[in-house]
DNA sequence: TGTGACGCTATTGTGTACAAACCTGCCTCG
DNA sequence: CGAGGCAGGTTTGTACACAATAGCGTCACA
């Protein structure tokens, strides 16, 4: 038995990636390939591989020369974000409507629980919460088929932001997500593309909504 | 003065993004970074780095293991991207509705007129009218003034079947486009976005037929 | 004291060497 | 005659050395 053997470059891209997400390097700092290099235990052109793909999804932007960092986002920008998740996840349930087996419905319902789960208990588990709702949107995004949309919504899916503000919801905004989420598969099992679409648009623009009444209170508690 | 001097990735880049989009690297076929360094008078680094972009830009895609071929397009992929282009256009129409400056729509109108000589004259010149609707089109997405949204775009605007394919169209094709481009102006100038949306939203659907029309007549004399 | 030029340092860009992985064709053995 | 495996060549992955460039502080001079 052999470990699959990532590719340097690889984990050096998890590595910078959960960097970003987690806070560790927040937005606007700078990133040397040097300093990632010796993080990572890697040599620079891996690092170099890694910061390609980042600048790609702009998790880091570049300055007018070269330099790197890590990518800060106005309010206006994630609504800009929101707005074209709302677009193209509501396109992606359209099609997934037409194309998900009975197999994908039924762990569309598993993720579903755990999600309630994450919720139902004493202390709302967000952690558990954010995971069991990424499984669920990547489970339609895959099931739509399309790896151009795959590809377009892969940058805009995980934003350290907004997985820092949901730390900040409120039970019922996470109970509204998972009557939600029931709604959609009710779409699925139905077939019906148009409905399917339609509760993806207004599940996205309720969670930008849900994100924009939150983020001021992050704000406030810096 | 001195020239700009380009990075030798940069110039790699373009070498090759030519290479795919004149149907000299035909799609399916390898790309050795080595062949490639040779060709654009580079090493191998600055290749992999344009390798890299070109990817995350789908014009190549990389085999199981990380061989590189030119990407080979369904005409079902094709509609997708025609899909995915009139949500995002239209959405980037809408917001240009609100900040485009007069000048920058007297611009457009000194593209349009670009694009009226190149189909006026006894053979229309293909070429020329795809930069000018080029140049069109990447003003309105500029002035969008979204750089998440013009990044998601530049995955889907240049598309090498696409520009084949337009060698194809009849004079009534170029016509309409350029008509269609002229209502645009106007829902720009009485910054209406929601007419703007909706005239891009029908050029993209329009163009996509003119597209699925064409495009046999190409297999055909191929 | 303000400003511009200079040089130092930090950082990225490129070339090259070598290692690892992979594909291919052939050869052996059942 | 087919399957498996074992070279050998091809291609990509990684490290490292050195070149080029941008940012920054300092110092001289007006």
């Amino acid at each position: 038995m052999k470990m699959p053997m990532t590719r340097a470059a690889d984990r050096a891209y998890d590595e910078i990636r959960s960097l970003i997400l987690s806070g560790d390097a927040p937005p606007g700092s700078q990133l040397t390939e040097e300093h990632l290099a010796e993080i990572c235990g890697v040599s620079r052109t891996p690092v170099r591989d890694a910061l390609r793909r980042l600048e790609a999804e702009l998790y880091v932007v570049r300055s007018d020369s070269q330099r790197v960092f890590v990518a800060d986002w106005s309010l206006e920008e994630v609504e800009e974000i929101f707005a074209l998740r709302g677009m193209l996840e509501a396109h992606a349930a359209g099609r997934a409507a037409r194309r998900l087996t009975s197999a994908q419905i039924e762990s569309l319902r598993g993720f579903n629980a755990d999600l309630r789960d994450a919720v139902m208990r004493p202390a709302p588990d967000v952690a558990a919460f954010l995971e069991a709702n990424r499984a669920f949107h990547n489970l339609i995004i895959d099931a739509a088929q399309s790896p151009r949309l795959a590809a377009n919504l892969a940058t805009l899916v995980e934003q350290p932001i907004v997985r820092r503000t949901a730390r900040q919801y409120g039970r019922d905004q996470l109970e509204r997500s998972m009557r939600e989420h029931d709604e959609l598969i009710q779409a699925f099992a139905s077939r019906d593309n148009g409905w399917a679409g339609a509760v993806m648009t207004a599940h996205i623009r309720r969670a930008y909504h849900a994100f924009s009444e939150a983020a001021p209170r992050l704000k406030a508690a810096e």
